[in-house]
RNA sequence: GGUCGCGUAGCUCAGCUGGAUAGAGCAUCUGCCUUCUAAGCAGACGGUCACAGGUUCGAAUCCUGUCGCGAUCACCA
């Protein structure tokens, strides 16, 4: 039982006492600093079942609290607001009752699973900032997930098929003299991304040839020789032509090399991998059972529908009157697929920017009148854009922000500054890259996964990201430092696991930190309910923003006593173990040194 | 035009199921490095929470409307 739940039960019983009246709930906040008390009892709300003067009933419940509840050792009444002071002994007692901060607020795993998609790329192109957003809020998604006590899947679908990739494959025949990522050292995601700009260049020059001879340009689009070759090589792949299938094997493996790389960069991974070549033609069977439901209606015309107008929404197509299936089709079959795939899965999270909320909250509701159980447990964990100060970014203008670039250029700011503080100088090369890349990366992670998703992030990749201020470095960094204070505490023989807290007497910021640290386990919890890394980040800078200020201004080897020296070590681990594992949950690393 | 999302300090963002005088960082200014890492700390300055109504003891938060920005409204994916 917590702390809120004894108050809760007491102050029950002492309204029952004293004013005969049965509460429904008691309303509880965190005291607000300028006011003395550690939880406050919001008073208004009871006044809806007992008649009286706020702050007499406050003052009555008060009372009640000190006498009878031993954790609670003052109180005072503001207004209707009563502000309760918890002893010293209540906090304490917790921080010895977690015998260890690192596995601190991690729930055992449960039975029930949930997949995780993220990423989803297509072939033809290499990640850029967008897929950046996209990947590390699912990656961090997902671990908190599983961190509130569920069993996670992680997995992605490829859109590995279709006329884009036919684009590039085009390209690469015409004019690429059987170039490969080896003989040209390119990437295979940036080599096959390259052919996919040729295709579009060559496409243009011959939509302007044929407009400057008097063609409509609507008519130009349609008949330039490059789109009608690669329209036709789309029908040679799905005849299964096998010259066409090898290119495509071939230039798709290119493909994910590069982006296996990139991931890596990323420090994300995958659990399992669906492709669209092997998914599109899934759904049909859903389509059948969907028409015996009565879900769906079959127009004279052949085609298949779901009338959603009830809800609000429109009709929705689900099969071609030529019996080919749909996006919506596709996903309908993938996500049925996936549960038959892992049964144990019972919901799915779709990491997937906001321009689709119509499309899942349309396939969310079909698969639900289809009376999937898993269906009431969807969720689209939908976010904003990430536009530049020049506005939209768009691949065949070039104003794309490249993923592997822009961590590149993270962990060289990374290395620039570090230089300049020339702290670390006693490193070796390795281990001196290997810290330049956790900084970078902890920089750019924490800069977009601190911004709830639902927002659009406005990048500038010029000013970089910032180093200072509520930043993944500043917080990385307070870890150095606390590692550094271990690391002495060690030299100095310091028995910090084993110190008496019975002899303490709390100082307002120890207090406060302690009552920091108590909360994340709770906060790990509420992140997971609202899919939100954003809350977790901004947790923990508040608790190393608290934990600066207590000590930048004490001395923790300087204590008064040997017990508080040691609590204050044993203070400091335990914050360090929390950001770690905050960190982790955000996907973010932390050095020993910085 | 319909639907959905967003609008908080000059800038970037917090603000949980309504609660006390609205919170950080950056930028600007003032202090603090012979003591555990100054990528830090302490402080000053800065707000009509887009606007107007409503709900109530109480609204940045909930409801309605207006304005601004964005997304989306295909037998495309």
């Amino acid at each position: 039982m917590t702390l809120q739940e004894i108050l809760s039960e007491k102050i029950k019983i002492a309204i029952k006492n004293l004013y005969g009246a049965t509460l429904e709930t008691v309303e509880f906040q965190a005291t607000r600093k300028d006011f003395e008390g550690d939880i406050t009892v919001v008073v208004f709300p009871m006044l809806r079942t007992i008649k009286g003067n706020p702050v007499q009933i406050g003052e009555a419940i008060g009372a009640y609290l000190v006498e009878n509840v031993a954790e609670v050792s003052k109180y005072n009444v503001v207004q209707g607001f009563l502000n309760l002071v918890l002893s010293d002994a209540y906090y304490l007692h917790f921080f010895q009752s977690v015998t260890d901060f690192s596995n601190f607020g991690i729930a055992p795993q449960g039975t029930e699973a949930t997949m995780v998609e993220y990423s989803s790329p297509n072939t033809n192109k290499p990640l850029h900032l967008g897929h950046i957003r996209n990947n590390l809020l699912g990656y961090s998604v997902a671990e908190i997930l599983k961190a509130s006590g569920k069993k996670v899947y992680k997995t992605q679908i490829i859109n590995d098929r279709g006329i884009h990739i036919c684009k590039s494959m085009l390209a690469w025949k015409k004019y690429g003299n059987g170039e490969t990522p080896e003989s040209s050292g390119l990437k295979g995601d940036k080599l096959v991304g390259n052919y996919y700009v040729k295709f579009d260049k060559e496409y243009k020059k011959e939509i302007e040839a044929l407009v400057a001879k008097g063609t409509s340009e609507e008519e130009a689009k349609a008949q330039a020789t490059s789109i009608l070759e690669a329209q036709e090589m789309l029908r040679k792949w799905e005849a299964g032509d096998s010259e066409t299938i090898a290119l495509w094997k071939k230039m798709n493996g290119w493909v994910y090399d590069g982006f296996g790389e990139t991931y890596k960069k990323l420090g994300v991974n995958f659990d399992s991998y669906y492709y669209e070549s092997n998914t599109y033609l899934l759904g049909k069977e859903a389509v059948k059972v969907g028409l015996d439901k009565k879900v769906f209606i079959q127009d004279p015309d052949g085609s298949v529908w779901c009338d959603l107008t009830d809800e609000g929404l429109d009709r929705k197509i689900v099969m071609r009157s030529d019996g080919t299936a749909v996006y919506m089709t596709q996903d309908i079959g993938t996500a049925i697929q996936r549960v038959k795939d892992y049964p144990d899965v019972n919901g799915m999270i779709y990491t997937v920017g906001n321009e689709q909320d119509y499309h899942f909250k349309v396939l969310f509701l079909i698969l639900k009148k289809l009376g999937y159980r898993w269906a009431e447990n969807l969720y689209h964990l939908s976010y904003g854009m990430v536009d530049l100060p020049s506005g939209k970014m768009k691949s065949r203008e070039g104003t794309v922000v490249d993923a592997d670039d822009l961590v590149d250029e993270m962990v060289e700011t990374a290395r620039t500054i570090s230089e300049e503080l020339g702290k670390i100088d006693d490193l070796s090369e390795t281990e001196k890259n290997q810290l330049y890349k956790t900084i970078g990366l902890g920089a750019l992670k924490y800069y977009i996964l601190k911004v709830d998703p639902k927002k659009r992030i406005l990048f500038d990749p010029k000013e970089s990201v910032d180093f200072q201020g509520n930043t993944g470095p500043f917080i990385q960094y307070t870890y150095a430092r606390i590692q550094s204070i271990l690391r002495k505490a060690n030299e100095l023989n310091s028995n910090f696991n084993n110190f008496n807290v019975t002899s303490l007497l709390l100082e307002d910021k120890e207090k406060e930190l302690l009552k920091q640290l108590q909360l994340f386990p709770e906060k790990v919890q509420e992140a997971a309910i609202n899919y939100s890394p954003a809350l977790l980040a901004n947790y923990t800078y508040d608790l190393v923003k608290l934990y600066n200020s207590f000590f930048q201004n004490i001395s923790i080897f300087g204590a008064a006593t040997e017990a508080e020296k040691n609590f204050r070590i044993a203070l400091s681990k335990a914050v360090g173990e929390v950001i770690k594992t905050a960190f982790s949950l955000l996907g973010i690393g932390v050095p020993e040194r910085m």
